[in-house]
DNA sequence: CATGAATGAGTGTTCATTCAT
DNA sequence: TATGAATGAACACTCATTCAT
């Protein structure tokens, strides 16, 4: 019943927005009644959040899968792999990753987001280690944190913009080298 | 009248945050009266929007400034000069700044946000031609989306998340560094 | 607009009972809508509180003006006339008063009922001070308490339990030779 | 089971208030559900009633006890012996006491209120007569229902607003003095 | 018989918007 | 033009009651 209310409202924020996300209308979605959404959640913002936190679990969870993946690669095609990820999180659902930055402020879920980005930055950060002979930065924590949002802030616009962005392929490329000479330049 | 409206609003956004920005509060702060508010504005997102369009014409006068002094400098240097100058912009209103971009979605303002991205995209990309025989990019465009975003997604995360963020000075030279061997690698 | 809500309130409350005095039905019989009730009061709790606190007005206006009247008759006339004070001011409105008694808690007003009771308390015990040599009771404070209890008690019973009451004038009667008794026994 | 229910929601309106006694909160008190609740009592009214019920009989039977005992006294001794049992059914739960005279009406539970004040009522005119010869007063019928009141007005306000209270030795004493007076004066 | 998840009508309250003054 | 009282649809949330298991 948590997973139908949770889906219910992911539907909401996906296709209908934040405004249509009224808890009548998630218990109509969920086929239930208001009253069972309090039976399973405190209050309306819990839904919302769990919501935020399945969608960041599921982030994380693909680009945990790549830098599984990536471990062992040479560092550019490691470096593709990372990039290639972020693209594949952002595609999983770009409505409600919109309608989630947008209008779900991080005071709603004050952990989650922060969660979400500081276990990216740290599995960055290990991963650098294993090519630290090659790199030219010396500062590990700040190219993790700056390779994270140089990502993150190209690849969220590149899906969420798509009417403007030049093809994903192309962004992939740039993107990889970009990094790649960061790192390495 | 409009703009004492537009900034009550916008302080009361920056300060009190999205949910105390209801019009009764906005007519009080503004000293005046909802009526008021309905005889400049036809209802209450168009305020919101005027808030958000001033904003990023601050935003966009910023870099139009930094763009204008970075003309005629070296590569490096006017990377930097554009560096800075995102900084500065997210660093005119920081809390402004949350306030818009987690809780006022661009539906509010179709164009507003896109425009002023737009814009930038536009002038990096004049920018760039400058440079045309220095650079190893060829698509013009996507580099000036990519640099756009890259700069964008780094500076937003460096400023509004502060606590966790190497120094701003840290981040302006990676950040040149990056762009520059984005632009030249 | 006060008055006109909080006469509607009195007259559900006494005609409809407590658990008819939502405030839809309030705004209904006010004739106005549920917005302006809380224009001028904060929450429903304070309506309630607002119609106890001007029936204890009137309540409390019968028992001045017979105080006022009292004073300087002979004793036994005297307390005739706040018994019967007290019997009129059950009958100001029955209904009502018995909503109140049984359904409102001290606690909505926590001080209104103890500021009727204190300031007749202290009136009796001001007016027997004129008797004093003629009283045998020595503790005006407990006479006090005494005499407000006993003649609340059996005229609240009388009025609001009229069909296995004696007749009010019987009640007067009995209640002003109990009461003289008691101070002059 | 009727009593494991009857005692918990005795003990939540006594320790929690009226407010609190949902019927979530009276199974879960009772060690049982909600449905069961059901199976023993049409609604929840009736489980109200029940308590209110009980707490009658419990004040009837303190006074049945100082009736019997009272029997064969003299006046005045029989006379404080009552007033000292009045006292003593309010000391039996006055938070009950309280919640049940503030906050359920007699509609919920019809004939208890009445019930009870007629029982006591008889038991003190049937009381009374015994002492015929000795009393001034006439109409016995009139005589109970002023004792009772006199006596249930005095005590009842001694007890639950005890912070501006003579103690109840004094008012035991003053009762005891006024009833007699009023019945032999 | 006991359970407790499910129900949904109903509640108090908010707030963008209107319009008579 | 300016006002702010009035509006009422909409909201989040509660809780007595039901009924399939």
């Amino acid at each position: 019943m948590v997973d139908v209310i949770v889906e219910a409202t992911w539907k909401i924020l996906a296709e209908e927005g934040y405004a249509a996300a009224s808890t009548n209308r998630i218990a109509e979605r969920a086929g239930t009644s208001v009253g069972s959404l309090y039976q399973y959640f405190p209050n309306k913002d819990a839904i919302v959040a769990a919501v935020q936190r399945r969608h960041h679990a599921d982030l994380g969870a693909v680009m945990a899968a790549a830098f599984s993946e990536a471990a062992g690669m040479p560092l550019e095609q490691a470096t593709r792999r990372l990039v290639r990820a972020s693209l594949e999180a952002h595609l999983l659902d770009p409505d409600l990753h919109r309608t989630l930055s947008e209008r779900v402020a991080d005071s709603v879920n004050p952990e989650t987001r922060e969660t979400l980005k500081t276990g990216i930055q740290g599995q960055i950060r290990h991963w650098l280690e294993a090519y630290r002979d090659d790199l030219t930065v010396t500062d590990l924590d700040t190219a993790a944190f700056v390779v994270l949002h140089m990502v993150e802030g190209v690849t969220h616009a590149a899906i969420l913009d798509q009417e403007q962005t030049p093809d994903p392929q192309r962004i992939e490329d740039e993107l990889t080298a970009t990094v790649v000479r960061y790192l390495t330049g």
